[in-house]
DNA sequence: AGCCATATTGACAGCGCTGTCATGATTTGC
DNA sequence: GCAAATCATGACAGCGCTGTCAATATGGCT
């Protein structure tokens, strides 16, 4: 049953190089200009390759040759911009090495990720980037075992099977807790999506609630509502969480901007003062938070740095350099004006 | 000079062949299961393969079988969440037939993403899915010349090379011109990004006018600000706009839900009423516009099932279906409250 | 027993390209 | 003017896999 379309009568390095009168290989490396070729013989081969039309087929290209221009890159999800502010940093950078991303998304689901991987690694990509959601073991011993640069992004907090790109999540969270303490908060909830399949998440609350326990305050609440994070959720998750809490005095700790975000919407539609009945805090900088009326207390984190970090990572292991293996890109704490 | 890395020593078909006492034919196929192979047999492979933790190598099966399993994609923007949506909708379809998205991202550059079809078709890919730019010439002969199942999203108001899956986004801005018309605004304004690159965004604004020149009415003003869309973008040209208008019965629309957005968040850091003094309209049904105090007027894009539709469509050209050249998703206009 | 359909396997060539080594054509140095 | 170095090109084999066709084995049928 072959494939009904295309008659895949496209032009091969062959038909040019008789074209142009010289053999397949000087073709060939006229076209790739690594080593010298005559001026006049480059000229008419790059002629016949433009009179055909020519596209070179780097299928054959790296099976024959060696090093593929691919790179996997496996994220837990697109919904969030987080992931899309870093594949853009990821392609970004690549591109201008002629590389390409071949993506997977894994819906936080360590098992799909795992297949993810496992088919990924069938294109013989250069190299793999993941944000790891809960990586099993079957994946993690895959990446060992396949030889290839792995960039670990997101977190620094656990040891990389490679090379990890990040920002230690639970030093955010610990931060966050210490800004709101020093601002004189001591009543603390926290609101946060199903955080039991995100790791960075987890982190982070649970550096936010270490840093309380330090400074000998518990949370007054914590609510962990089902499904991934959302302006929606946030608002819904706020009035749930006002339900059982008084306001005034009280400092609410969101998993991440998106949730926060809503818990904004939820104090101005309720007509509460933001931040002296509720104060709020979000993680990752979202320049929306920072477009409300009030900005948004929050933690810029440097998504496209990353992923252009992550992608020079690759690069420079492909280049053969050496790379350290944990590479914290930091974050910062924005005061904003909502606690 | 040898890649530094990976001394690919990876176990190849053969190997796996000689330990299961089988031929590299048989092999194949027992991995593959298109042929019929003896229970035994299989089961031999498939124990050799586990063994060897064998790997498949699909540049060498696409070249010497036919069909790749990778997909191109091109898109103006990550930044903007409408296409992660999209994106997400490809990969979720795409992966289900274990296919994979080869990504380039064209920051809305025409020369750039003429270049980045040009690279991707190097891969040989089964399909291309595309939301152009402003598609040079060049482009679209490259894609018509490929042979290949060329789909174009989002838009379906210019003719397809090959097919396109979206919606009439002239008819959108029409829509919400009638609507605000209807709800009984007279006074218009339109702001938006900049859209001399964002063809869509332009098709809505021109069907927007459109409509309103039906009814005898013009736009009271239009701003057109530099930059790609934002939250804080709107907000900072909603501020410039109402330097030079009055409000009371003013009708604002903007080139999308995250300008709106920032609308809204002018209008309620300035204390004015929404809709009395100041009405805003968006696009794209975004969540956040939604969970907004009062929820946003704007129209619904179905971006994940653009998505899932594209990637749908690539597939059954693949499988020789016939399929129609023009499909609309449509849209839907959501009142809100906020005109 | 003899013949045929079916099931299972293999030999061979080739997908389009590049690494390696070898060859001929020039140039350079003394 | 001749050996050595340099430049430009080519022949060959092979990357890892699959399509095609052919071969063998098995069972059923008359």
């Amino acid at each position: 049953m072959p494939a009904a379309l295309p008659d895949d009568t496209r032009p091969t390095l062959a038909q040019v190089a008789r074209i142009a009168g010289v053999s397949e290989i000087t073709a060939s490396r006229a076209m790739r200009g690594t080593t010298l070729v005559a001026q006049d013989t480059l000229a008419r081969v790059q002629a016949a390759a433009q009179a055909l039309n020519y596209v070179p087929n780097r299928l054959a290209g790296t099976l024959a040759g060696g090093q593929s221009r691919q790179v996997a890159v496996v994220l837990p999800s697109l919904s969030n911009s987080v992931f899309a502010d870093v594949l853009k940093g990821l392609e970004t950078r690549l591109e201008q090495d002629g590389y390409h991303v071949i993506l997977g998304v894994s819906n936080y689901d360590p098992a799909h990720e795992e297949r993810l991987i496992t088919e990924l690694l069938t294109w013989r990509p250069a190299g793999l980037v993941l944000a790891p959601a809960e990586s099993t073991p079957g994946s993690r011993r895959m990446l060992a075992a396949s030889g290839l640069p792995v960039v670990e992004i997101m977190d620094i907090d656990r040891a990389p099977v490679d090379v990890a790109v990040g920002l230690s999540q639970r030093a955010a969270g610990q931060d966050m807790a210490r800004f709101l303490l020093q601002r004189g908060y001591r009543r603390m909830a926290y609101l946060g999506h199903d955080i039991s399949v995100d790791p960075r998440a987890r982190a982070r609350r649970d550096g936010f609630c270490a840093a309380l326990a330090e400074a000998g305050l518990t949370l007054e609440a914590m609510l962990l509502l089902p499904g991934p994070s959302s302006v929606g959720l946030g608002r819904k998750g706020t009035a749930q969480l006002l339900d059982r809490l008084s306001v005034g005095g009280l400092a609410v700790c969101y998993s991440n901007d998106d949730m926060a975000v809503g818990g904004m919407f939820h104090a101005m539609a309720q007509g509460l003062l933001v931040p002296a009945d509720l104060a709020l805090a979000g993680f990752n900088g979202l320049s929306i938070g920072q477009a409300l009326p009030q900005p948004l207390t929050t933690i810029e984190s440097r998504r496209v740095l990353i992923g252009e970090q992550a992608a020079s990572c690759v690069l420079n292991r492909l280049h053969g350099l050496a790379i350290d293996p944990v590479q914290n890109v930091g974050f910062r704490l924005i005061p904003g004006a909502t606690a």
